[in-house]
DNA sequence: CGCGGTATTGACAATCATTATCAATAACCC
DNA sequence: GGGTTATTGATAATGATTGTCAATACCGCG
């Protein structure tokens, strides 16, 4: 059986998430790790980040463009609210829509409910921009 | 300027995606049309779903994986209850989703906008086998 | 009906994120 | 400290998607 260990990568890379606004990729937070003079290798970075997900200490959803981001776990779940054409995130709550989510697994004999939840749009600005 | 043009490829495409059931990947759609007796080349595939998609007349989601699927454009508009485990997908209804999403876009200025909500959980079966 | 300009196709190469490989390293229990 | 073995990291492999570009075929026009 195997027994976790710990390692300073991985701290590493779970604090480099924490640090981080937002959802980061494993791209991006491996340069920001070796920008900071660390040395870890890319596929630890990847190892890190999917042990975290898998534990529930970060959060994941796929970019636009097919990258996976990860996002440091914090109490207060929320889904996001995206502008298609500049990026621009909002964090919006759903509550209704939590217990509306484990309503349906539940209704359907499903156990261990996650859901990915995401909107996407226009935003105001961007949308100007395209009229003008 | 570009003038669009009518190929038989656009309408396989268009006729393929129209006929499958439920998420195509753009692989699963060429081989489809290839078992079928068509010579249309992968790449075609990509852009003709990529047009549809751009034009609205289909919609997609990244799958868990990271493949991107594509669906023809119904009326009805439903989501996904899947089972991580044996990948079983149940469609369900969520006229009430639907409101709130469309609300918490316009509430932020975002206009035209689309979402993705799909809930993940263990099914039954798969979980009674894992207690087994 | 035939012609010409050009949008489109398709085979293939290129790209990019992610995963597998595997020898070397280092964490942890004793 | 020493031995076991989980973990690391450089690199190769994978697999979906996109770029390239000559050849093709669509469509308006005469």
């Amino acid at each position: 059986m195997s027994v976790k260990r710990n390692t300073w990568q991985k701290d590493a890379v779970r604090h480099a998430l924490s640090e981080a606004i937002g959802f980061v990729g494993a791209q991006q937070l491996h340069q920001v790790l070796r920008n900071h003079g660390s040395t870890i290798g890319l596929a630890t970075v990847y190892r890190a980040l999917a042990d975290l997900a898998t534990n529930g200490d970060a959060d994941s959803l796929q970019s636009q463009d097919g990258e996976l981001l990860y996002r440091a776990c914090t109490t207060d779940h929320h889904h996001h609210l995206i502008c298609r054409s500049c990026g621009l995130t909002l964090e919006i709550e759903a509550e209704r829509v939590e217990a509306w989510a484990d309503e349906v697994a539940a209704a359907q004999g499903f156990v261990n409910p996650t859901h990915t939840i995401d909107i996407f749009g226009t935003c105001s600005a961007c949308h100007e921009r395209n009229i003008a």
